[in-house]
DNA sequence: ACTTAATCATAGCTAAGGCCTATCCTTTAA
DNA sequence: TTAAAGGATAGGCCTTAGCTATGATTAAGT
């Protein structure tokens, strides 16, 4: 295998038509580069340079193989510079992942917090479920997860951001509305709507309200939180929604959102990575830029 | 200095995503290669593989990296390829120089069989004065030159080819056409044409003839072979010309070519290059083919 | 839960070779 | 004839790419 030194030394040697001031131009001694360019020679089997005291000059082979050496060492050069581009560990792509009935309600909040702490990265954002999700972290197609912890994330690393409460969700006349301190407890016997399976929502919320004594309204599922909303303005019942995306229509005139005594059920939105990452100064950046944008949105 | 191996080893990681797998197609270790890898990932830097051990898989700043590293793998590929290619000492590019009393006789004798001989080999023809040939010789822009020997020219390095016979070049009816036993003596008090200055055939051609006692005809130098010998057609004189040049127009019915007794003056056409000049195996081929086509033209 | 297999990292060693200094040899200039 | 210039040679140091053997961690199978 060709040496880049090599081709370094022939350029040079082409440069200078000069041992000693070649040698001296890529900081080795003269019997340095004579010894390493005898042996280029050797090794590809053809002379590159003829030798003479007044003058030194290159074979026409030389000659030839110089401008191949130089396109070698343009190409190396490349590579180094763009090593030394991305050497920066706040810059770049990055591919976020988030889940349905988180993304909507999270970003408006952390985005722009983010953009302004990592200016040079480029997010992408991905919303899927979290099984899609997680596949696509391990399979290295995404970089960075935030969605609610769970046991079987383990394998990853994670990272806590916040706890996202769960809130009642009902009509503005339904009696649990406007009743003072709230618990799970007064959730017995209530049909609850919810999300189409999948979604990790309607396992977690599901969790709260069947040890509540709760029951699924198995007549439909919603694919998503809005339609659920709708759901719940239209009077067909009541559901458990989380807070961010409660927070936005809080003012709406037909659905009351009702928050829980302690204790409060929540999901606990994480940060989920692979172990090994290799941005981890990114991601500190991403989990305390997130941390601060929700400070005081989420009790 | 980056190293093309670590290169190798880097785009082979990529290709395999298994590090055992990718220094086996690399034919070193698994740990080997794991620790170039490792020091190539110091020496940028930043991090080019996320290791797990179900699924090796590059880093963003890895996969741009190895895009890069493809390209100086591939210039690193002509470079060699390119040698290769150079490594037929038969073949290339080679610039014959001759002077111009010898190329237009010498080359239809010769250039037929240096094209079978060395099919590969494209010949550029140079015709310039010995000086303005020696000049281009050691500045590299001629490979090979054949012309007269002189002791001038001892700094290179030169083969004897042959010894080509000046001949009296008269009008038919010239007292010495039909003279037996012709020698240089016969010369005496004769006035010579000669070329003009800077022809080494008229240094040589004229220093047989002064040491004969013959006589320069200053009136005026002619600036080709062939202008000479319309002159000496045309009764203006009589000149030396060599065998090579008479042979040609020895059937002419105006000019007669007198061939001297011994000491035959001649001049020694010789074949010279730089001492060290690269493609001696080309050069012992020219000589022996030249020599060859000769064989029989020349006695 | 324990074991086995797979896989990458680590440790310690060897050998090659890149680089150095000192010196030699040849050519050119004074 | 000597001195200087310029490339080649000689011998030694020291880095490092490579090896084998082993460790550590994870995944999967019993």
């Amino acid at each position: 295998m060709i040496k880049l030194r090599d081709l370094e030394y022939l350029t040079a040697i082409d440069k200078h038509k000069h041992f000693g001031k070649a040698a001296q131009s890529c900081f080795v001694s003269q019997p340095t580069l004579s010894g390493q360019l005898m042996k280029l020679e050797e090794q590809l089997g053809l002379q590159l340079v003829e030798r003479h005291r007044r003058n030194v000059m290159l074979t026409p082979a030389g000659e030839q193989l110089v401008k191949e050496a130089r396109k070698v060492l343009q190409a190396a050069g490349q590579f180094e510079s763009c090593a030394k581009a991305l050497l920066d560990p706040f810059a770049g792509d990055l591919h976020l992942g988030l889940i349905p009935t988180l993304a909507p309600y999270l970003l408006p909040h952390i985005m722009a917090d983010l953009n302004t702490a990592l200016p040079n990265i480029n997010f992408f954002l991905h919303e899927n479920q979290t099984k899609v999700l997680l596949q696509q972290l391990d399979e290295g197609k995404l970089d960075v997860l935030i969605l609610p912890y769970l046991e079987e994330m383990d394998k990853f690393e994670s990272y806590q951001l916040f706890d996202e409460p769960l809130m009642l969700a009902t009509q503005k006349n339904h009696r649990l509305a406007n009743k003072k301190d709230l618990s799970l407890s007064d959730l017995h016997d209530e049909k609850i709507l919810t999300l189409a399976d999948g979604h990790c929502l309607k396992d977690q919320a599901m969790g709260y309200c069947f040890s509540a004594g709760a029951k699924e309204d198995n007549s439909f599922q919603a694919t998503s939180l809005e339609t659920l909303r709708h759901m719940v303005a239209s009077g067909m019942g009541i559901t458990l929604l989380p807070a961010l995306a409660a927070q936005g229509n809080l003012a709406s005139d037909t659905i009351h959102y009702g928050q829980f005594q302690a204790p409060v059920p929540v999901r606990g939105i994480s940060l989920v990575i692979r172990p090994n990452y290799s941005r981890m100064q990114c991601v500190r950046a991403i989990v305390a830029s997130v941390r601060k944008s929700l400070n005081g949105i989420i009790t």
